[in-house]
DNA sequence: AAATTGTACAATGTATCCAATCCTGAACAA
DNA sequence: TTGTTCAGGATTGGATACATTGTACAATTT
């Protein structure tokens, strides 16, 4: 079936797969809000395809605690609490301490240099409080750096739970206080990574990620 | 469509569910091996249902990490390096620090009598060098502990890592010296709660979960 | 008017069908 | 022997059809 898309072909994964990531990303975005139904008939004829697949992708949401199934009433998206948010930050902060030992070991200078572009790219949407791609920039640093560990399991559990968060992250960086303080630290990060100063980098990343969980904190409440 | 079985009614819940959990005890145990290819056909027409509920509970396998998915190749049973187990002791005893204040703290008279009751039998099965039901008393009584926090998403990371290592339970126990140490350390853990002694808790914990993963691994290595 | 029952519609649960792709192996040529 | 091609079966990907369940609301009864 002819999806209205030009894709040059390839079609490299299955359709439950991109249906998987584009209601992730709506439920991730806060395009679909907590408490939000999701009707497959509506949103299989919405993302034009059959009920099948996209079946298959609220499996996968089910199992990532995106979404909630009840029995014979489909599925509805899930909402997140101040607590939830606090052990999230809690599990990301003891997780990223398991595994900045590797990460230390492991930098190149090749991971530094790139990770210096990074931080230029960042300081040109810092500058013009482009807060959109400061976003984005700064979920890629915090990858980039989560990613030089070799502990795979670890580092999944931490990918997982920085999912949960991504929804709130433009609202932290809205915070102007915080933003110039947040990118003041990135940029010791990577001094320190060049340095291979774990105990510096561990004092500084979890102080960084309480900052972050302040923010957020403070920025959910504040919704209410 | 008829099964064939007698559950009056009820049939609480979707076909699919049954199947994940069939599909899942089935890897967990090792009757399904690692490297096993699971072909959708075959499996629906063993459980007696179709393939659209199976594929369901596959894309659930997918993303509990227990089945790998290669693309229009279907999925095989992912196999399990000691670097993994090393991993996922990693993550449960940082996580079960993370928990023990809060158990501590919300533990009740009433949970520590039933802690005793199954400590009692598994005197008996201890006695009677009974493993499998050892086994499962083990985990029984570790889920009960940890089922006393109120932190559901660090008890989640737990469970999900936990679910891992249980194909390797029986091996665990069936170390005879390990076996009647371990079972000691239970005791001392029931103890330990009866006193809120968090910190003894914390070290004998942290020191017995480093004991089982030691243990594991030697069995493991052995097997090759 | 309140309660209850009945009925139609809407949504999920499951099965089946068709299409696309991949693998295998036989046939054949170099 | 070795490599290549192509046919056919096996298997996944996706769509559709059918079955079951739940819900809302109207009709009826008390």
């Amino acid at each position: 079936m002819y999806n209205g898309s030009f894709e040059p072909a390839a079609e490299s994964k299955p359709i439950r797969d991109v249906a998987y990531e584009r209601l992730k990303h709506a439920i991730i975005t806060g395009e679909l809000p907590a408490g939000s139904r999701i009707v497959e008939t509506v949103y299989a004829e919405q993302l034009h395809i059959s009920r099948t697949p996209l079946r298959e992708a609220l499996r996968k949401l089910e199992r990532d605690g995106l979404v909630e199934y009840v029995l014979r009433h489909g599925v509805v998206v899930r909402a997140f609490t101040v607590a939830d948010i606090e052990e999230i930050f809690t599990i990301r902060n003891a997780m990223m301490m398991l595994i900045l030992p590797s990460v230390i070991e492991r930098v190149s200078d090749k991971d530094i240099a790139e990770l210096r572009v990074l931080l230029s790219e960042m300081d040109v949407a810092q500058k013009e409080e482009d807060c959109d791609a400061l976003a984005s920039f700064n979920r890629a640093f915090h990858s980039k750096i989560e990613h030089l560990t070799d502990k795979k399991r670890i580092l999944r559990v931490i990918d997982d739970q920085e999912e949960y968060i991504t929804r709130f992250s433009a609202v932290t960086i809205a915070s102007i206080v915080r933003r110039s303080k947040a990118h003041q630290e990135h940029h010791e990060m990577v001094d320190l990574l060049e340095k291979r100063d774990l105990e510096g980098l561990e004092k500084l990343m979890s102080h960084h990620l309480d900052e972050s969980k302040m923010t957020c904190l403070a920025a959910v409440a504040n919704r209410k």
